[in-house]
RNA sequence: GGUCCCAUCGUCUAGUGGCCUAGGACAUCACCCUCUCAAGGUGGAGGCACGGGUUCGAAUCCCGUUGGGACUGCCA
């Protein structure tokens, strides 16, 4: 059986599960999709005690799950590795290729007078130090040549030698370091295809030494993997997202409503595009059309105006029962076993109801880009107090005498008629032309009135569901506000 | 500062020497539809950073300039 791509997404539990690294899952997981024989390994490079907190663990985990990146292998943890990355610097130390260093950072930064060293200037390289408390292990990076990273993306990248320093390869409290942890627990994982960020390829020359290094003092043969870095996602000022100032949280997407297909979709376009002009594709579509070569070589913006977008049509593209099934986490959420973080329901699990919920989702599922905004939107079929809307009060029932003459108007004319969305309809365009309004001005302070806002779902609908004693009770509070 | 990467509408991109009068999408503007708001429809404005080459022909290849970015940790 031919063996497809092995791939890995290595990333570090530091913090929220980054939009940039989600990005990166994807591109791993399409590769390994491919091909029937294709393995996708997730791997936690813990090793950072100090920086790696536990709940961060279980956010990338989560997050995957949500955006259907399963795996085939893991998840394994770097830090269960710490054996191996150990013995691992001890055979390339005693093949020559580490030696002790025992520089302060402080002493490295005053020995750069001269501008032209890389870094470490190499200064413990032929001290002969041995091991002790405070001696870390450098690697020594070869005078000379050229290291060349072979990139699927970018083509040949080259580096110098020597204008890579030689960078710590284990701390002096004997921690191995990403460089040759990464290296080593790729080779474990029997890793074919490296795809990352391009903040990394500054690292590519350093993991290819180190490679063949361990080639040589481990006497196998271990293939190089293939290389590709993936442009940067970066901000409207065109740096690098941060996690500090920019909204960066793949959680927090998911929170706001925003529906894993459609935020694969919209990551999938960033840095690459399908055939044709359509942009909203199937998965499959773009399982089968991927390739690392067509990857776009600039960073790109991650846009949320076109992610709204692309979410809205996902979410209009939903049967009815699809929708509301997908608003439970933001309508009720007591009956959900998943709800997004910091949102307060609207209203209390006895105010809901369902079944009105279920007449009432048709009306707004093609108002909404997010299913964040939903329950505000259907807030007023719920809500025993209404919020009102002061401005829009004032304008169309509070300074206007013709809204209030159509508000009484309408008291009367409702409780007598079949209640029924078209009946409503007609007798709302009577009662204005009555009084010289068009529809258009007429509806306004009815849904002012029952509403409590001036824009909202289709008023005739939504007086039929929300009942005709709701109603008539509602006009009948706004009338009574204006004489107060 | 050094090393490396990058450069098509505001944004994401198509484009791999003639199909380009540079295509699509988001955003934006106008109009249509319309009970509000959306959605939808139609149309508009908007781009190859600059300068040299190579070539019969360059958005596409080469060089330079300019601009942006990443890295430069005993983090990953």
């Amino acid at each position: 059986m031919p063996n497809g791509p092995r791939v890995r997404f290595a990333p570090s539990p530091t913090g929220f599960f980054h939009v940039g690294s989600a990005r990166s899952a994807l591109f791993n997981w399409l590769l390994a999709r491919q091909s029937p024989t294709g393995c996708f390994i997730l791997r936690i490079e813990d090793t950072d005690a100090d920086r790696n907190r536990e709940e961060w663990v279980e956010g990338i985990i989560s997050a995957m799950a949500w955006l259907g990146l399963d795996l085939d292998e893991g998840p394994f943890r770097q830090s269960d590795n710490v054996e191996t990355h150990i013995s691992a610097a001890t055979a390339l130390l005693e093949g020559g290729y580490l030696y002790y260093c025992d520089c302060t950072g402080e002493d490295v930064q005053a020995r750069k007078g001269d501008t032209k060293t890389p870094g470490y200037d190499g200064f413990c390289r032929d001290r002969g130090l041995s091991r002790g408390p405070t001696a870390a292990l450098r690697f020594k990076t070869p005078r000379d040549g050229v290291t060349t990273v072979q990139d699927l993306i970018r083509g040949d990248v080259e580096f110098s030698n020597h204008t890579i320093d030689d960078f710590v390869v284990a701390k002096s409290s004997g921690a191995v370091l990403y460089a040759l942890a990464n290296v080593t627990d790729d080779r474990k994982d029997a890793i074919t295809h490296v795809i990352r960020g391009e903040e990394h390829l500054p690292n590519a020359p350093k993991q290819i030494l180190l490679w063949s290094a361990l080639n040589d003092v481990l006497g196998d043969d271990v293939a190089l993997p293939f290389y590709a870095h993936l442009p940067l996602l970066v901000n409207e000022q065109r740096k690098k997202l941060s996690k500090r100032k920019d909204p960066v949280a793949t959680e927090s997407y998911r929170d706001q409503g925003y529906v894993a297909p459609a935020f694969v979709n919209y990551l999938a376009l960033l840095g690459w595009s399908p055939r044709g002009d359509e942009e909203i594709v199937p998965l499959t579509t773009i399982i089968e059309q991927f390739r690392l070569q067509d990857v776009s070589h600039s960073p790109a913006f991650f846009d949320v105006k076109k992610l709204s977008h692309m979410n809205g049509e996902y979410l209009r593209a939903m049967s009815s029962q699809e929708f509301i099934t997908a608003c439970g986490p933001w309508v009720s959420p007591w009956l959900s076993a998943w709800r997004p973080t910091d949102r307060d329901a609207l209203w209390s699990e006895r105010q809901f109801d369902a079944a009105l919920f279920a007449r009432v989702a048709p009306l707004v599922q093609e108002r909404v880009a997010t299913l964040g905004e939903v329950p505000a939107m259907v807030a007023f079929f719920f809500l025993d107090e209404l919020p009102i809307d002061d401005a829009a009060f004032d304008k169309v029932i509070g300074a206007d005498p013709l809204g209030q003459a159509l508000l009484a108007a309408a008291v009367e004319r409702f409780a007598e008629i079949p209640w029924e969305a078209p009946i409503l309809h007609a007798a709302t365009v009577e009662l204005g032309e009555a009084m010289a309004m068009n529809l258009r001005k007429a509806q306004a302070p009815i849904r002012c009135a029952v509403t409590g806002s001036l824009v909202g779902p289709p008023l005739f609908e939504s007086l039929e569901y929300l009942g005709r004693e709701k109603v008539i009770g509602r006009l009948q509070t706004a009338l009574a506000q204006c004489s107060a």
